[in-house]
DNA sequence: TGTCTCACG
DNA sequence: ACGTACGTGAGACAA
C-alpha cells in the first residue's frame, strides 16, 4: 500500500496559531504555531501512516493572482506579531525532520498540491490532501481524497457531493459562482451556495449555464448572472489551479519516516517539547516501508504485581486497547495462552501466564468503563467471561471480522492487515510458536515478534473503523450480523457436544476388520501388495496392471476418484473397483471420524469446534478442529457416526432445519410466478418443476423425473452446463441441454434473473446478498472465457448462498437473545449451513420447538414462506 | 507444500 | 477449441 499525503502547510501554520494557547520557548520566543504544526503533523502521520509524505506551502511575495487581480487576498491583513518569527522555526523544524517539501515562486501552496496530485496520481494506491482548502476538492476522484484533519474525516466524490452539493469536477464552476470571502473573491452577487448548485446540478457546467440563460425560471439568478457574468469568469481565473508545474521530484523522492532524523531531538529540547520528545523516542509517528523492517519496537515485560497494578490501573485512561493471547495450539477454549500481550498507542507490554492469570486479566479490563478493546480474535475474550461466568458490557471490536465484511477474498490475518495499512511487516502467530520459550535467547524473538504484533493490533483497528464506515451496507452488516454473532459462537463453541468415545472405540474396531478383509482380498486377486489409499498406486494397479480404460484425468496423471471406480465397477470387468470403492468409504469413515474425534474430545466429554465467520467467501461459517459440519449422512455405515453425537444428561436434541432455503430465495429474487405460488402452496417443488418441465400432471410425476427436476434445480443455482447436468444424470449432453431449455422456458424469470446477477456484477464488479454482505469478484470482466465462466458462476451463485447465511445467522442472533431474556437452560450447540441443533432439558422441549420455529420461520418475509424442519432425540442420528 | 480424494450443505 | 457446479475442512501421499 502506498499511500501520499500532501499537506498545506501554510494552513496548517494558520489554523495552529490561533488554535494553540500562547508558549514560549526557553529563550523567550512565543512557539504556540511550531508546537501545533509539529503535533499536528505527528498525528497526521500516527493516524494515517503514510509511506511518502509532502509540504507544500506558499512563497512570500504573492502569486501571479495578484497580477490578475490585485484585489486578491486583499482582505487579508499581515501575519499577526507573534507569529512572525515562528515562520523561520517552522522552517527549522521542517529542515530537521527531513520532511520533502516545496514552494514555487509566483504560485501558491494550492497549485504546488494540484500539481503532486495530478502528476503521481497512478503512482500510489491513495493521496491524501490535507487542508481545509474547498479549492481543492476539485481534484477528488479514485485514489485523491481529501482529509480534513479538524474532524478526523475523509472526502471521496461522494461526501463531497454530499457536502457541497456538488461534483469534485463542478468545484470549479460552483466557487466561480459562489466566490469566496476569505480570499476576496468576487463571485456572482446574488448567488449563493442553494443556488449555485441548483444551477450546476441542471446545467452541470458553468459554459452551460451562460448558454441557457434565457431559460431560466429564477428571475433573479437569471439577472444576477446578466449583469455579474465578468464576475464570474475572472474568478474561474483566480480559482483555478495551474498543475503543469516543474516540480523536481519523482514519487519516491516522497518516501518519509519519522525515524533517523539526526538533529530532530536536539530541535526538540531546544525548545523543550519534552512531551512529544518522548513520544518521538519511544517509536510515534508512521512506520516505514515492509522493505526496511522497524529497527525496535518498544516493549515491556511485567513481573512485579506493584507493576501490574499500575498498569492496570492506568489503562482506566485509555480510550481503546488491543490484546492478543499467545497460544501454542488451537484450542483457545482450554484458556491456557503461555502469554498475553495488551497495547496502547504509547506501549506494547507483555504477560507471562507463569506470572499473571489471563482471564483475570481480561476481566479487569472489560470492567473498566468506555474502554473498547480491539482483538483479532474476541471469541477468546468472550470464552474468558464465560469461564468465569460474567458478562461485561465491555465493546470488543474483532479486527479480523471487520477486514472480512470490508473484502471476504483478502487474507484476514495481522500479518495482511498491518501491511496493507501500516505497511510493516510482522511475524504470524504460528511463526512465534517456532520460538522455543525454554531458550533464553529465542524468548527475545518470541517477546519482539509479538511485540510487533500488538504495536500493529493498535494501529490498525482505526484503520478498519473507518474502512467499515466507507459503506452503509458494509458497517450493517458488521453490526447487525456478523459482530453480534461472534459471542454467540463462542457460547456454542463453549457449550461443546458430547461425543460417545467408547461406541467410537467400538465402531472402530469393525470397521478396522472390513478395511483389512478388503486388503487380504485384493492381495489375493491381483497377487501384489497396493497401498489402496494412494491414489498413484491404485492407478498403477487399475490401469497399468490390469490394463482397465482411463475415464478421467486429472494434473498429473488418470484419475481414482468415486465416479471413475463406479463406471469400472459398472462394466463388470474386474472385482477390485468395486472393493476400492467400499475400501475408500471404511477407510475415510475411520480414519477422518472415527480414529480422529475421540482425541479432540476435552476433559468434559465434549467436541469443541471452531466456528469461522471469516472463511467462507459467501458469508456462510466455518467449522474447524474439528469440523463438526461435515459428519457423514449420506451413507448407512456414515450415518452410524452420528449416533456418537449425543444431548447432555437427562436432556435431548433438538434440530430444525430449512426446508429448501435457496431455492426459496431463488423464488423470491426472480419473482416467478410458477415458482413462488408453487412454495405458497407448500407443494413438492421438485416434483412441481418435473410437472412442469415434463408437461406431466403433478400427481403422475414419477420418481426418476422428480430427480432430474432435483439435480436441474441445484444445479442451475451454481450456473451448470448441459455438459454437467448430464454427467450428473448420466444422459446425453443433447437430452441435457433440452431438459435445461424447457426449464428456462417454463420458469423464465428465473433465467431473466440469473442473467441480471452477471450483469450487475459486470458492472459494479461485486455481487451482494439481500441484505448488502458483498463479494468482490474480480475476475467477471476478464477476457479469458474459462476464467469469466468461473466468476460468473459465483456471481449467481454468491448471492443465493450468501442471503440464506445471513437468514440462519439473523434466525441465530434472534433466538439467542430470546433465550437468554426467557433464561432457558436450552443451548444452541452447532450450526451446519441451513440447520440448527439444541441441547435441550426436556421440561423446555415444546416451548423450545415453538420458539425455534417462531424466530427461524419469521426471521425475514420474503415472496414465499420460510419453513423449518423439526425433529427431537436423544442423539443426531436419530434426528430425522 | 501441492495434489487427490471425499465428508457435509 | 475449451472445460464444464457453488461453498467448505481433513487425511493421506509424494516430492
Amino acid at each position: 500500500m502506498k499511500r501520499l499525503i500532501v499537506v498545506d502547510i501554510s494552513s496548517f501554520i494558520f489554523r495552529a496559531f490561533f488554535a494553540i494557547r500562547p508558549m514560549t520557548s526557553p529563550k523567550g520566543e512565543p512557539v504556540n504555531a511550531v508546537y501545533g504544526v509539529l503535533t499536528m503533523l505527528m498525528k497526521l502521520l500516527q493516524n494515517y501512516n503514510p509511506t511518502h509524505v509532502v509540504l507544500a506551502r506558499d512563497v512570500k511575495g504573492g502569486s501571479f493572482r495578484n497580477e490578475k487581480y490585485p484585489e486578491y487576498k486583499a482582505n487579508r491583513g499581515e501575519a499577526p506579531e507573534e507569529l512572525i518569527p515562528q515562520f523561520a522555526l517552522i522552517e527549522e523544524l521542517i529542515q530537521k525532520m527531513e520532511i520533502p517539501h516545496l514552494g514555487i515562486p509566483n504560485y501558491e501552496a494550492d497549485d504546488v498540491i494540484g500539481a503532486f496530485v495530478t502528476q503521481f496520481k497512478g503512482d500510489f494506491d491513495e493521496i491524501l490532501i490535507a487542508s481545509g482548502d474547498k479549492d481543492l476538492m476539485q481534484f477528488i476522484d479514485g485514489p485523491i481524497k481529501m482529509l480534513d484533519t479538524m474532524k478526523d474525516k475523509i472526502y471521496g466524490r461522494d461526501e463531497v457531493k454530499e457536502k457541497m452539493g456538488v461534483w469534485p469536477e463542478q468545484m470549479v464552476d460552483y466557487l466561480s459562482l459562489l466566490g469566496d470571502s476569505s480570499d476576496n473573491i468576487p463571485g456572482v452577487k446574488g448567488i449563493g451556495a442553494k443556488g449555485a448548485s441548483k444551477l450546476l446540478e441542471e446545467y452541470q457546467d458553468l459554459d452551460t449555464v451562460f448558454k441557457n440563460l434565457d431559460k431560466l425560471t429564477n428571475k433573479r439568478a437569471r439577472t444576477a448572472l446578466e449583469s455579474y457574468g465578468e464576475d464570474a469568469h475572472l474568478s474561474k481565473g483566480l480559482v483555478e489551479i495551474v498543475t503543469d508545474l516543474d516540480l523536481g521530484y519523482k514519487p519516491d523522492d516522497l518516501k518519509y519516516t519519522m525515524e533517523g532524523h539526526e538533529g530532530f531531538l536536539d530541535f526538540l529540547d531546544e525548545l523543550n517539547f519534552k512531551t512529544i520528545r518522548a513520544k518521538v523516542s519511544a517509536g510515534a509517528g508512521n512506520s516505514v516501508t515492509n522493505t526496511k523492517p522497524k529497527a525496535f519496537i518498544d516493549y515491556e515485560v511485567i513481573k512485579e504485581v506493584k507493576k501490574y497494578d499500575e498498569l492496570f490501573n492506568s489503562f482506566k485512561d485509555e480510550d481503546q486497547l488491543y490484546v492478543e493471547a499467545f497460544f501454542t495450539h488451537n484450542d483457545y477454549h482450554k484458556l491456557d495462552p503461555k502469554a498475553f500481550g495488551i497495547a496502547t498507542v504509547q506501549r506494547n507490554y507483555i504477560f507471562y501466564t507463569e506470572d499473571f492469570d489471563f482471564c483475570q486479566s481480561m476481566i479487569a479490563l472489560a470492567e473498566i468503563d468506555d474502554l473498547l478493546i480491539a482483538s483479532t480474535n474476541t471469541k477468546v475474550l468472550h470464552c474468558c467471561f464465560l469461564k468465569e461466568k460474567v458478562s461485561p458490557q465491555v465493546e470488543v471490536f474483532d479486527i479480523t471480522q471487520a477486514h472480512f465484511v470490508c473484502d471476504p477474498e483478502k487474507k484476514h490475518n495481522l500479518q495482511s492487515m498491518s501491511l496493507e495499512f501500516i505497511s510493516e511487516n510482522i511475524p504470524l502467530i504460528k511463526d512465534l510458536r517456532k520460538e522455543n520459550l525454554e531458550d533464553i535467547a529465542s524468548i527475545k524473538n518470541f517477546e519482539f515478534g509479538f511485540a510487533k504484533r500488538l504495536y500493529s493490533g493498535i494501529r490498525i483497528y482505526p484503520w478498519l473503523q473507518r474502512k467499515l464506515k466507507e459503506e452503509e451496507t458494509v458497517l450493517e452488516i458488521f453490526n447487525k450480523f456478523d459482530a453480534p454473532l461472534l459471542p454467540i459462537l463462542s457460547e456454542m463453541e463453549w457449550n461443546g457436544v458430547h461425543l460417545d468415545t467408547k461406541y467410537y472405540g467400538e465402531l472402530e474396531k469393525e470397521f478396522t476388520e472390513i478395511t483389512s478383509d478388503i486388503k487380504a482380498k485384493v492381495l489375493e486377486i491381483s497377487g501384489e501388495e497396493v497401498n489402496l489409499k494412494s491414489p498413484k498406486q491404485v492407478s498403477k494397479l487399475l490401469f497399468e496392471d490390469l490394463a482397465l480404460p482411463i475415464i478421467k484425468k486429472t494434473k498429473t496423471g488418470a484419475s481414482t476418484d468415486s465416479s471413475v471406480l463406479e463406471a469400472l465397477d459398472d462394466m463388470g470387468e474386474s472385482e477390485i473397483p468395486g472393493l476400492i470403492l467400499k475400501y475408500r468409504e471404511i477407510e475415510k469413515l475411520n480414519s477422518t471420524y472415527v480414529k480422529a474425534l475421540p482425541e479432540l474430545v476435552h476433559s468434559d466429554g465434549k467436541l469443541h469446534t471452531h466456528f469461522n465467520q471469516h472463511v467462507a467467501q459467501t458469508g456462510r461459517l466455518s467449522s474447524e478442529h474439528p469440523n463438526l459440519q461435515n459428519i457423514p449422512i449420506r451413507t448407512d455405515n456414515g450415518r452410524k457416526l452420528r449416533k456418537g453425537f449425543e444431548a447432555s444428561k437427562g436432556n435431548v436434541l433438538i434440530g430444525a432445519d430449512y426446508s429448501q432455503v435457496e431455492l426459496r430465495l431463488l423464488a423470491h429474487f426472480s419473482e416467478d410466478d410458477v415458482m413462488v405460488n408453487a412454495f405458497k402452496a407448500d407443494e413438492d417443488i421438485h416434483a412441481q418443476t418435473a410437472s412442469e418441465i415434463f408437461g406431466i400432471p403433478l400427481s403422475d410425476v414419477p420418481s426418476e423425473k422428480r430427480s432430474y427436476a432435483k439435480a436441474i434445480n441445484f444445479g442451475l443455482m451454481y450456473g451448470q452446463s448441459s455438459f454437467g447436468l448430464a454427467n450428473m444424470l448420466k444422459i446425453s449432453q443433447g437430452e441435457a441441454r433440452d431438459y435445461i431449455k424447457k426449464y428456462f422456458t417454463r420458469f423464465h424469470k428465473v433465467k431473466a434473473y440469473l442473467d441480471s446477477l452477471k450483469e450487475k456484477c459486470e458492472e459494479t464488479g461485486y455481487s451482494e446478498t439481500l441484505y448488502g454482505r458483498r463479494r468482490y469478484i474480480k475476475d467477471i470482466n476478464s477476457t479469458n472465457r474459462q476464467v469469466k465462466s468461473v466468476a460468473e458462476r459465483m456471481a449467481i451463485n454468491s448471492p443465493i448462498q450468501g442471503t440464506a447465511a445471513d437468514i440462519i445467522k439473523k434466525a441465530m442472533i434472534n433466538l439467542d437473545s430470546e433465550m437468554k431474556s426467557r433464561k432457558l437452560e436450552s443451548k444452541m450447540i452447532l450450526q451446519v449451513h441451513d440447520e440448527l441443533i439444541f441441547d435441550v432439558p426436556k421440561s423446555e422441549v415444546k416451548e423450545m420447538e415453538e420458539l425455534i420455529r417462531e424466530k427461524m420461520e419469521n426471521v425475514v418475509s420474503l415472496k414465499v414462506p420460510l419453513r423449518v424442519d423439526m425433529a427431537t432425540a436423544c442423539n443426531w442420528y436419530d434426528l430425522k
